[in-house]
DNA sequence: GGAGCGAGTGGGAGCGCTCCCATGTCTGTC
DNA sequence: GACAGACATGGGAGCGCTCCCACTCGCTCC
């Protein structure tokens, strides 16, 4: 185990030298092999081994342009608002899809405004390949920022805006939000339930429009009176459900847009005697094991896979790079399936 | 707003031409300026803005040897059990202060024992200045691997091992853990307990060690029956309550060694019908806020700055590798204090 | 058996930057 | 008013790598 002296790494030119072949030849078999004849190969690869070789990342990307590495923008928010199960399984799926192709990650966390310029800047510098960004609002400065940086960027979940003419169209990743909220509806109404409520999160994230799109699906005919909004916060799902249950005391369930939100929905039934799932039902959505399992009952809730959706992102991302570069057109943004899942509060 | 077609970036060359002076010029003011006449400075200054010009970060590198990046390891496991309130202020704090430097913060999350050599290969390339990593147990791999490729590490948290001979001292940032167990112990006391039973964490994370060695200082002739084990989450402080009850009902006074394990307890003894604090004072230690303020009643705790940790651990950092360069000694690692926060619980 | 061809290899330029060193310029001093 | 000395500037090498291009083989094919 030779420590090495900082700085005094071995060069490809010192693995050339030792297997007696030229700089050029032992790129090749550094970088693959192509086109180089077995014995050659062979005697490099022992050089790199023996030398304990390892490429110079910087002297590579300063010729090839690309740098391996690939940007997690999150806005700070986020990382508390979703208390995180959320955020941290994605970037989860994120690390393990990057790690897989030998792909950094580097994290930007937005504190504010003022980082913006920041994150402007060190896009624009090339450090990294392309960028990984989540759901954002319409005023959002990120996706103007990526786009004149040049940056391929694949978002998390569906973007409140879309591409103008002439532009890449966005590519993002998302649940079947509206497809899943349908099948939590359809659900309740197979149980016989008439008068379900809603209670939605806030109407500037996509996911929610999304959400509440499905219920309309099935609910044709909505009564106002049975929808209230939330913020995606067990406090705001209280407080929903208690403005509900204020309103239409004759509700017999409710499906709400996350479960953190059915968890506060819970809480106010227990507190005012409700029987789940007798008298009223309720589904949530997500399916974070943190909380639809810990409560009780134990939610129905609407699965979505996030862990895969972060992989899923950061696939579509390298593939988009791959095919930068071959001259293929980007792929297209991707819909992934929800299933609901029947525990004990419907 | 000039759209950059890519790889036509401007480059140092361009910037100096422009503004009429050498490369070497230009390079001095987009380095700070440093004897470089106003006039000059100004004439480069206003090239670059031009221009637009952004260095080229993988030439600068190349020469400098520095790469303006940190790693930060994180094992997958953490990610989950501290279910992250934990972690991603830490992390926040970390990327607060590396953004302050202009450091980039490379995120590397170990999802098992496969992944040390995809790390040890990262951490040996030199695609790093430095790492951050948080407390690990005895066997871990990682202090080895970061100390074979030279790679400057502070650690999150008071490592359970300590240098070997010869060897630079372990840094960390850890809480004074300690002296926080001993203040919430104390307070117990001061409020006429006199059977504080302990809830501990496990006895190969430091933090559990520490929290119980204060403890011990206050309680000297330590009652075994009192103590019982927990795993710092929740299900496991309700477990070690139980415990502690069936084998001390007579017990009126209990010190968790952290807050979800406190949560725990809190709920059997509710569901023991023991009033709290008035049969039982409870005691945390964290003060996570979306735990310690969110219990019925609000837990009385022991406040650690978590997200100031990870400020910390960053500056040590950094300012090891500034005092590398100047050739000064590493700085020392850092207690930092806690606090004692008075809620309803105790 | 010689021209033609393709595959394998090496030479060398150059990516954009920093930093050493030589050169030039302007002070202050006797 | 000439000379050292400090300071400012420019020239140029070189960081480690990839990739273009030219070259040399060993074959096939007529």
């Amino acid at each position: 185990m030779p420590e090495q002296h900082p700085g005094s790494r071995p060069t490809l030119e010192a693995v050339a030298a030792r297997a007696g072949v030229s700089r050029a030849t032992a790129s090749r078999v550094v970088n693959g092999g192509d086109g180089v004849r077995k014995p050659l190969v062979d005697r490099v690869r022992q050089a790199v081994e023996e030398l304990q070789y390892i490429p110079n990342h910087a002297a590579r990307t300063l010729v090839t342009r690309r740098t391996g590495a690939v940007a997690v923008v999150i806005a700070e928010p986020e990382i508390r608002i979703f208390s995180d199960p959320f955020f941290s399984l994605q970037l989860r799926g994120i690390s393990k899809e990057l790690a897989a192709h030998d792909t950094q990650l580097v994290l930007l966390i937005v504190e504010g405004p003022a980082d913006f310029d920041r994150i402007a800047r060190y896009l624009s510098g090339g450090h990294v390949d392309g960028a990984l960004a989540f759901s954002l609002h319409t005023d959002d400065p990120l996706p103007s920022i990526t786009r004149r940086a040049g940056v391929p960027t694949v978002y998390g979940g569906r973007p409140s805006w879309t591409a103008g003419p002439g532009e890449q169209a966005v590519q993002y990743v998302d649940a079947d939000n509206r497809g899943g909220a349908r099948a939590a509806v359809q659900y309740l109404r197979g149980l016989g339930r008439e008068r379900i409520a809603y209670i939605g999160g806030p109407p500037d994230q996509t996911s929610a429009v999304d959400r509440l799109d499905g219920y309309r699906d099935i609910l044709v005919e909505t009564d106002p009176t049975l929808i209230a909004e939330g913020a995606f916060t067990v406090e705001s799902g209280a407080r929903a459900m208690a403005e509900l249950l204020d309103r239409r005391p004759d509700l017999d369930a409710v499906f709400a847009a996350n479960d953190l939100m059915a968890s506060g929905a819970l809480r106010v039934l227990r507190e005012r005697g409700i029987p789940v799932p007798e008298q009223v039902a309720l589904v949530g959505f997500d399916d974070m094991d943190t909380v639809a399992e810990a409560t009780d009952p134990p939610l129905t809730t609407v699965r979505q896979e996030i862990e895969g959706q972060g992989r899923l992102m950061a696939r579509l991302l390298l593939r988009g790079l791959e095919k930068d570069r071959t001259g293929a057109g980007r792929p297209d943004s991707v819909i992934t399936p929800t299933t609901l899942v029947r525990r004990a509060s419907a």
